[in-house]
DNA sequence: GCGGTTCCGTGCGTCACCGTACATACTCGC
DNA sequence: GCGAGTATGTACGGTGACGCACGGAACCGC
């Protein structure tokens, strides 16, 4: 079902897409199909630290980031937490809704403020149901948050910590397209599932290497290929699977 | 390999269905596709121990299991191995061709032995594109994978040995719909990513509880609820996952 | 400037698991 | 009944992370 879409400029589009098109799961939608998903979304903004859903609750809404970047926790016993996938601009929170599940197995929570759209589930459910090249989009990004979530699995299960902090940064870098960003230790012992002071040493020695510099939370990556280095090649893995090339049916 | 039954040209009555479609997936197909798809298969035999595919390796087949069992391995520095989902007859290993991924990021390999269905996997890439009932079919099932992995994840990261080798004795029983199978300690250490030895001691644990039995390989449950007591909430959520309900839009 | 809050650093005992090496025990084929 | 192979058990020092507690340091509002 490749309609070729070639236009970009498409005159009978109508002015809120470019609101909402910055996500690019709905930017890869045809715009007649798109046309449809659009009256759904509302603009939303959300802050740092906001959960958007809980593991184990009903999903209400699903968003889909625009300039925002969510942490998709997987949860043990409440408490310990473990980041299983990250989703910007590239991505969505609560694709699973599409295939009839009423509640989500991950905590999803705001990792750098910004603004999404946001649809009602049900809603969102509805459409799914009649809009092939919407499921398509979802297949396609719910087999990449696999490969994430297979990566993570490995890496944190034989890799030493401080290779993991390492991946994490240049991950987030990536996703945020810049060298400096705000992260505390504690949010990064949440995503990594360790403790607040293991982060800190692991920083700290990252710190002393010269790869990167923080303090309170404003976090600069100095040398990004010391840092590669410094990281398992799960970052490598993680990265290819976030931006593969479309060689598939869509 | 046990021959098929003849009369293979039987026009209202499937035959060569019977054969194939003691996978849950290819069951799931309406009658028109399925037919389109069964031409492509072939039946085969899978030996304990044999590798389906190579993490980082291209994928030449893809298979629908009927009675056999097939571990999927997240694979670190080659040696370091982690269970990140189990695929029998509700599955299929591969999925991830369809949406143009030539190499595949897992290892395959048969847990038990038995009989599948294969399929050349550039075949396969076609058909999927042209066939949306198959499309759904793998979203669907690439979702599960996805709530598997992050379970795992979790459960790898924060429970004891002892707990999750509970688990994964739980979900094999679960798979197989037998108490007693067939697993040596080398084979668990593989799947949960730890030594031998620590399985050896795990095990033996458990089995002082009266919760299983187990010799060369030879594991029998014998106490399931009070294996699932020793076990993480993991094994509920994990099986749930794997058998939730369908209320979406297939 | 002062108190509260957030964020980072250190110390210490504990523990699950690691890596390795070696020892038993069961099974099978000849 | 004797090697060969497979499967399981024991031992031991090492280590990465844990849980907890507390000290310090930067920022913010008043």
């Amino acid at each position: 079902m490749q309609s070729p879409s070639e236009n970009p400029m498409n005159f009978a589009a109508p002015p809120p897409i470019a609101e909402h098109n910055s996500n690019l799961l709905l930017a890869a939608l045809p715009p007649q199909e798109l046309a449809q998903v659009l009256p759904l979304l509302d603009p939303v903004t959300v802050e740092v630290g906001n959960v958007l859903c809980e593991a184990g609750d009903p999903l209400r809404y699903i968003y889909f980031p625009h300039d925002c970047l969510i942490s998709l926790m997987g949860v043990a016993e409440g408490r310990m937490t473990l980041e299983v996938g990250l989703v910007g601009r590239e991505g969505m929170v609560g694709a699973t809704v599409a295939l009839g599940h009423d509640t989500t197995q991950v905590r999803a929570i705001v990792q750098r403020a910004g603004s999404a759209s946001r649809m009602d589930s049900t809603r969102f459910r509805a459409e799914v149901a009649r809009n092939p090249s919407l499921q398509r989009v979802l297949y396609r990004y719910t087999d990449t948050l696999l490969a994430q979530a297979i990566q993570i699995a490995v890496c944190s299960r034989f890799h030493v910590l401080e290779a993991r902090l390492a991946r994490s940064l240049l991950i987030t870098r990536d996703r945020l397209q810049s060298d400096k960003f705000h992260l505390t230790h504690e949010f990064l012992a949440h995503a990594l599932g360790v403790r607040r002071v293991g982060v800190t040493k692991a920083a700290s020695a990252l710190q002393q290497q010269g790869l990167i510099d923080y303090s309170r939370g404003n976090i600069e990556i100095l040398d990004s290929e010391g840092l590669a280095a410094a990281s398992c090649t799960c970052y490598e893995i993680v990265k290819e699977a976030g931006a593969h090339p479309i060689h598939g049916f869509m």
